[in-house]
Parts: structure tokens; C-alpha cells; sequence
DNA sequence: CGCAATTATCTGTATATACATCCAATGTCC
DNA sequence: GGACATTGGATGTATATACAGATAATTGCG
């Protein structure tokens, strides 16, 4: 017996929404704590997929981080400009572009790396460990099935 | 007996970034239904916001949508371009701004209306009901403890 | 080989997001 | 009633996000 819902109403179900409004929120809580380390949680993120293995090119690295490759040659300016990466031309094709850490970006990771910490301890402890568990097997669950779609 | 993790895979466990990246899927996937509506989800929601009810200040549009005032007066300059909503002075409180919609602001909540319940079944479909159902509900209690912190 | 299609990336443009700071209006307290 | 604090909002600046369209390099095919 479920009254007719107002289109306000109807929409504050939105999944979109509630999706948006948690992402600002949460990126709020990281970004101030990993402030100290002069970083955003966006930009921690890029240099963080940068740490391991091999240089990646923009479009592997869009692919990681699920963004648009357009939006990641954007956000990697600043980083530049900082000198926490440098790009080179890929030799055996030479349409794509090398990203790699400085040793400066890798020091930004690893000065951040605590602070990031705090920040994931911090929301978990807001939110309870299980609702935390939760939420994050959720995401994960969507991811997989929001990446090839 | 868990064996030490790197940075960039603990960093992978990032409850903000797997946040973000749902985020950015998900609203590139609403935007893209909107988009014969002229609207974008963000957008969609803002106007949705002022169906109900009396005109709201910025700081309580600001407050509803879980956005900073400075974002919010931001996002209204395009809507406000568009007249799809106007502003006028509160007489009682000289500093505060109301916010409403115009006929034209509502047209397009109505016109969009359909196009949103579309995205919001795609996005469902996409994730399986049970999955939807555990995302919407992580988020919304999570947003609950996130709110008044 | 040579040209068409595809791919990788960048640029132009527009919107979204928020911090620091500033201005104007209101509230408070003596 | 006037000085000071507080509050509501706007602006300056910086980053994030993505679509359309442009460009350059590679691939595929006759």
C-alpha cells in the first residue's frame, strides 16, 4: 500500500545522488587529513597507482582509476608543474606518453601514505566497522559490474 | 597469517577512492540518459531539490544537497543563465538569498523526470536488485553518520 | 606500398568542487 | 546605542570532470 510518492521525494532516492553526496563528503574528511602531505585524496590516488611496477601510459592509467582519459591529462598537470611526475614519449609507439613518478613523487606517496591512513581509520571509525565492511563490499560488488558496462 | 601488502595494493582498499570511482561511473552513466533533457544529474538534482515546498537559502539548498555554500552559488550561475531558477533577497534577512524555480525550471524537472527513472533502472539493472538495494542501503546509513561530522 | 580506419592523446569549452578570504547584515553585550 | 563577534553569501584561485573535436601515429587492407 505504498502512497504515490512527489517527484522530490522519488528523487531523494536517487542512487546517484546518495552515491554523490558520500563521495563530497568522504573526499572532504581525506583531503583535510592528507593536507599536511600537500596532496588531495585525487592526487594521492594517481601517484599511489604509480608506485609499483612499470610506467603506465594515460590510457592505462585512466583505466585504473575509472576516469576519463580527457580528465587525466587534465589532473596530471598540476603534477607536473610540481615535478611529482614526468611523461615520455613510448619509443615502440610513439602516440603514447610514459607516465612514472619522480623521486619527489615518490616521496609525496610515502609522506602521505600515514596521513592516508588516519583518514581511512577515521572514517571507518565514523561510519562502524561493519557499515564500513559493508559499504566497501558493496562498492566493490558495483565496480565490477559498473567497469564493463 | 596476512602477508604484508605494498602501498599501492593496500591503497587499493581506498574506501574514498572506491567512492570516486563508483561516482564517476555511475553519474557519467545518469548523464548520459539526462542528456536530451539539457540536464545533468547534478544539475537535475539541485532543481529537484526546490520542487517541494518554499524557496530555500543557499545555505539550506547547500545543506540538502551535501555541497559547500561556495559550490552551490557556483553550480546556480549556469541554472541561473539558463533561467531555470531565480534569486531574490529574503526580506527578513537582507543576507540571505531564496532560491526558486522558474515555469521553465519546472518544465525541466518534469521533462527529465522519466529520463532519470530510466538511468535509475539502468543503474539497477546493471548491479542486480540485491546489490542496489545493499549499495542504497550502505550509502544511506553511512551518509547519515557522515552528515553530522 | 598507399590510403582508410583506428587509436592515443591533447585542446577548447563547460560544469563541479571547495578552501581562503572578503563584504554585508545581523546579533550580542555592556 | 555602539563596538565586536557571528552569520550568510560571493569572489579569487585552484583542482576535478568529461564531451566534442583536432592531431598525430599506427594498423589494416587491397
Amino acid at each position: 500500500m505504498e502512497r504515490r510518492r512527489s517527484p522530490a521525494e522519488e528523487i531523494a532516492s536517487c542512487t546517484c545522488l546518495r552515491l554523490r553526496k558520500a563521495t563530497r563528503r568522504v573526499t572532504q574528511i581525506y583531503d583535510e587529513m592528507l593536507a599536511p602531505a600537500g596532496v588531495t585524496i585525487a592526487q594521492f590516488s594517481l601517484l599511489a597507482h604509480l608506485m609499483e611496477g612499470r610506467d603506465l601510459s594515460v590510457g592505462e592509467l585512466a583505466e585504473g582509476l575509472v576516469t576519463d582519459p580527457t580528465t587525466l591529462t587534465r589532473n596530471l598537470k598540476p603534477l607536473l608543474d610540481r615535478a611529482l611526475v614526468e611523461i615520455s614519449a613510448d619509443l615502440e609507439d610513439r602516440r603514447r606518453r610514459l607516465i612514472r613518478l619522480t623521486p619527489a613523487g615518490r616521496q609525496s606517496v610515502v609522506t602521505a601514505h600515514p596521513l592516508w591512513r588516519k583518514a581511512q581509520t577515521r572514517v571507518a571509525t565514523l561510519l562502524g566497522e561493519s557499515d564500513t565492511a559493508r559499504l566497501n563490499k558493496a562498492l566493490d560488488h558495483s565496480l565490477k559490474r559498473l567497469i564493463d558496462n
